[in-house]
DNA sequence: GTACCTGCAAAACCTTTGCAGCGAC
DNA sequence: GTCGCTGCAAAGGTTTTGCAGGTAC
């Protein structure tokens, strides 16, 4: 599994790569997003959280910020049922963004690495003649800690 | 194919068993959605169409029909890359929301009736315990008619 | 009369934009 | 000095809410 510092130094690659600067607020946020991997942040969450580490940061720079990582495909923009924006951390070499479980009693939103979707992928592409570049796939139903207390 | 009168008695009947009435507002918004079923309508673009039939029809009234009309499960809200919320007819006795192809060049969406993912949710089912309800799927790519366009 | 529903306007909310200033090179 | 980046405040767009009035029963 890959560190914070590793991840830290491949993004700051990619940046200057696309001629982008790490400054100290892309960095801040950055590590906000590297600490917070599995909590599907929005953007408002971030934005408090960077203003713990760097209180002078402005929300602009945060929305600015994950636009830019958005589109160097850092991160990926999902937005579950609330209606606003989350962002989550595309993996190392991740071709593919990964899966959601979403319980719809408790909100906890879990993360599928493996990717499920390849022979299905093929049936759309045969079928539907359609060229498949990325995919989003949540499941809503109900986790298992919420199934158990359920009884 | 079910066609839009019994469509709409479907829905009525719906209305009815939740004791809420189908008021003439009411009825042009779903008759609205069965118009334009294909077209994953966001709610000002179905107040537009609601206005051309009854032009004393307010915004507020089609967002307060869109929710119940969610919540009765006889429409789907989703959200695709643009932010804002469309909504998506259920069809008839379909157990699970269908699928969607987003094409990234010319925005165009189609639709996926038959479920492809039986197996994919019995492994989510066995390997994470989740209990499915529903799922959210949409692929991301080029569509038959770009891909043409583009030799 | 009561309960539900409506239109309008205002408010709330999330996100983007304009702009003056700052900092690295 | 230029160019990119920042914070702030304002604007923009979508959705929700408060409220007075209307309607069905």
């Amino acid at each position: 599994m890959e560190n914070t510092t590793e991840s830290l130094t491949r993004i700051k690659k990619r940046l200057h790569d696309a001629s982008y600067k790490l400054t100290p607020q892309r960095e801040t946020t950055v590590l906000v997003l590297l600490e917070n991997e599995k909590d599907h942040l929005s953007a408002e969450e971030i934005y408090m959280l960077a203003k713990l580490k760097a209180p002078d940061i402005g929300l602009a720079t945060v929305y600015r910020t994950l636009e830019m990582l958005t589109e160097l495909k850092v991160l990926d923009k999902i937005s579950f049922t609330d209606g606003l924006a989350r962002y989550d951390m595309r993996k190392e070499g991740a071709k593919h963004f990964h899966h959601h479980l979403l319980c719809l009693e408790c909100g906890d939103i879990e993360e599928i690495e493996e990717d499920l979707l390849g022979e299905v992928e093929q049936i759309v592409e045969n079928r539907f003649k359609f060229k498949v570049t990325d995919h989003r796939l949540t499941f809503h139903g109900v986790c298992s800690k919420c199934q158990s207390e359920a009884k």
